[in-house]
Order: structure tokens, then sequence, then C-alpha cells
DNA sequence: ACCTGAACACCGTTCAAGT
DNA sequence: ACCTGAACACCGTTCAAGT
């Protein structure tokens, strides 16, 4: 065995990006490296600026390749607006989760894949027909983006970091948590490790997008105090 | 001249993470290195490991020195809780917002200072006044820190990266704005550059808490939901 | 069109040694 | 207690050259 795969890919733009997801999902963003794709391809550092120009645009690239697994069209755009925005939050968390050490590429790069153009004018345009104003239905959907890539991002319990040191980081928060003097936080000692871990993913994700659409819903009555 | 500041400061912890802010402020975190600190202090980069045990180190002391300028005392609890809600989380905001490019640092470090204690004991305890139970304030709580991290780190407008190369990005958006199809993005066409930019930062800052307490107060009347 | 070799200017970190 | 020197194993990237 040289490698993993039996079939040894070709070298592609396309083909290092998947490699470096994959990297990415297994040792976190920081173990992907020019020299190191480029040995996992068996080739020379320098081949890989032939198809990437740099290091930037192939995390830009990998970014893009998240939006690229979501279909916006999928989302069925039925029923009443808070549930279909929370469908089209659900759709992007949904595909950030694949990549969750990628996800912080994705913040970024929403409005140059088409899938994410796609997404953000379904989400203009259910927010101003729900009543909003164009000003306040942007600052809305770029919002629902940015709390997308949150949820992910920091979703408590260290997903970002490699397997092998996310033991170690978890004992010294319980360490810390260990010592903190409940006479003086009381509620905070008494719920620090709900605070810093999660046992329930779907839970977690199923509150967030929650308080996020509850949050737009309280918005809507007072659309009348900014244009008359 | 030898360096900026005339008189030289000595080498110690407090000036390291102060020097790593400094420079992270201008140039972004990335410039943040070991030996750049070092050159900057005239000093060999292995002195530099006597006051900090590694880099890692150095990036969680930056990232709790975020919080020690926050008094959390400071921020007076009166009035509706929604409104104590919104000060705690605009406290957490005006902190990071000080030094926005370490700002990510701060996600991870809440529960290791004492001032960012005091703030999540303080918002569990308004919480738990307001109605909530124990488990639901402790994932408001949560989520307001996530929050107030992901309105600074993700603000639009490029504050992470060095003065220098924000125009050229800014450049590289508005062409792949120009580049919208009218007919087939009509909203969004219209309000892509405010989607990617913000001529206010306040407003932005003041609509993000104000979206997020309207969620916390959406999510009080389902309170019965969980239990009995 | 696609890849290599050699080189450059950087990183973080260890370890033994100095004062 | 605090700092240095030398060394190691890494980075991204350029540029001329090969096929």
């Amino acid at each position: 065995m040289r490698t993993k795969t039996a079939v040894k890919t070709e070298l592609s733009r396309d083909a290092v990006v998947d490699r470096a997801l994959a990297i990415a999902d297994v040792e976190g963003l920081d173990a992907v490296t020019i020299r190191r794709l480029a040995q996992e391809f068996g080739v020379t550092p320098m081949a890989l600026y032939w198809h990437v120009s740099n290091k930037d645009e192939l995390l830009a690239a990998m970014g893009d390749r998240l939006f690229a697994d979501l279909d916006a069209d999928a989302v069925a755009s039925t029923g009443p607006w808070p549930q279909q925005l929370r469908r089209l939050v659900a759709a992007v968390v949904g595909a950030l989760r694949a990549h969750p050490a990628a996800a912080v590429l994705g913040s970024q790069r929403i409005l140059y894949s088409d899938s994410g153009r796609d997404l953000a004018e379904r989400a203009l345009e259910l927010l101003v027909r729900a009543g909003f104003d164009v000003g306040m239905a942007c600052d809305i959907a770029r919002h629902s983006m940015q709390t997308a890539v949150m949820l992910v991002t920091q979703q408590p319990g260290e997903l970002t970091t490699a397997a092998e040191l996310r033991e170690g980081l978890m004992a010294e928060k319980r360490a810390a948590i260990a010592s903190l003097p409940v006479d003086r936080f009381p509620l905070l000692a008494a719920s620090a490790v709900a605070f810093t871990s999660c046992e329930d993913d779907d839970g977690y994700y199923r509150f967030g997008i929650d308080l996020f659409v509850a949050g737009v819903e309280g918005m809507l009555p007072r659309r009348a105090s900014k244009t008359r």
C-alpha cells in the first residue's frame, strides 16, 4: 500500500480541492498544505501551482465547493415564510456540516457560487414577500448566512481540531470548570459542562435555527418604523 | 529610530500579548509570529518561550485579554430583562471590537477569564429570572456569546485582512456583483453591495443584537413545551 | 500543456549552553 | 531567572528549465 486509495487519482483542480477537504475533515484546516497535498498526489509541490494559482485561491475554492453540494431548488418553497426561511438556513447548515473544519471558508464565498446566489435570492424574495423592505431583507439574509456559518464553526466540542487533541482540550476544560467557585458562580458551575460541550448535535442546530427564525419574526411588526 | 516606541519595553508575558494584539490590529492575525515578536522586542525568538510556553498558549492569552478589558459589573442590571441581555451582548461586542482581528480567539476563552465568567453568570441569572429553565438559559447564554463573536468576526468589509489588501478584495467583489445576471437574481443584484459591505458599523451591530434579543424573547412563550 | 529542480525567505520548536 | 546559538523539520512561492 502506497496511499490509501488503490487507484491513484490524477492531478486536477477538482481532485486537489477534494483531497484538501478530506484532509481538513480528518486533521483540521491547518493540516491542509501545498506540500502535503503534493506528497499525497505523489508529485512535486510546484506541480500544484499549475492547477491553483496560490494557497488563498485553494482555500477559496474549498469554500466554493461547500455550496456546490447544496441545491437551493431542492428546498421546497411552500408553507408559511418562517418555515421556508428555516428550511433555507437548515440547507446551508447541512452543507457546511459535511466539512465542519472548512466551514469558516464558506462565510465569504456565498455570492461566488451559483447555488449560493440562488439561495440568497430565494431568501430575499421570501423576506420581501413577508413584508420586509429590501434593505432589511438584505440585512436579514446576510445574517442568516452568518448564523449558519456560526452554528457550524462554533459548535461546542472542538470540531475543527484533530481527533487526538480533542481529548486533552476537553480535559483542560473540565479542570477549569472544576475550579469554578460554586458560591460565586452558582448557575454557571451547574451548567458549565453543557456550556462547552454538546451531547445532542441535532438538538443544538434545531435550537439555533429556531432562535434565529424567532428573531426574524420578532422584527417584522416593527417594519413601520423604517419607511413610514 | 530603531523601533516605533522610543522607550524599549522589556520582555514580559503581558508585554508580549500587548504587542501581539497590536500587530494583529494592523496587519491581521497571520502577521503575529513568534519570530516577528522577538524581532520587535530586539531579542532572540527563543527568548519568548520563557514567557509563553508555545504559540497556541500565546493565542489563548490574546483571547483572554479581550475579556480582561471588559467589566461585567459595569453593565447596569436594571430595567426589563431583554434590555439587560442586550446590554450584556453589547458589552461583549464592544470588547471584541477593540481588536477585531483577534476576536476569533475569544470564542473559546470566555469561561477562562474572570470577567467572562461574571458575564456568563449574569446572563444565566437574568434568563432564569425571565422564566427560562436552566438548560435553556445555558443554551441561550452560549448563543449570546457566539453571536457577539460572529457579529465582530463576520462583519462585512474585510476587517481581518491588512489595509493594503482590502482595496483589491473589494474590487474583486464588485466585479463579481457586476457579473450577476439581473434577470436571474433581481433582488440580489439590487442589494449585493449592501450584502458584502457595511457603510454604517454601529447600525450593523445594533441590528444584529436586536435580532438576537428578539429571538430570545420569541422563545420564551414556548417554555411550557419543555418541562410540563 | 503540464511538471521538475534548485533556491529563497520564511515558520514553530527543541536542546544544550551561557550569564 | 532569563536569554542565546545552533539545529531541525517544516512552510509558501518564484523562476528557469525540462518533456
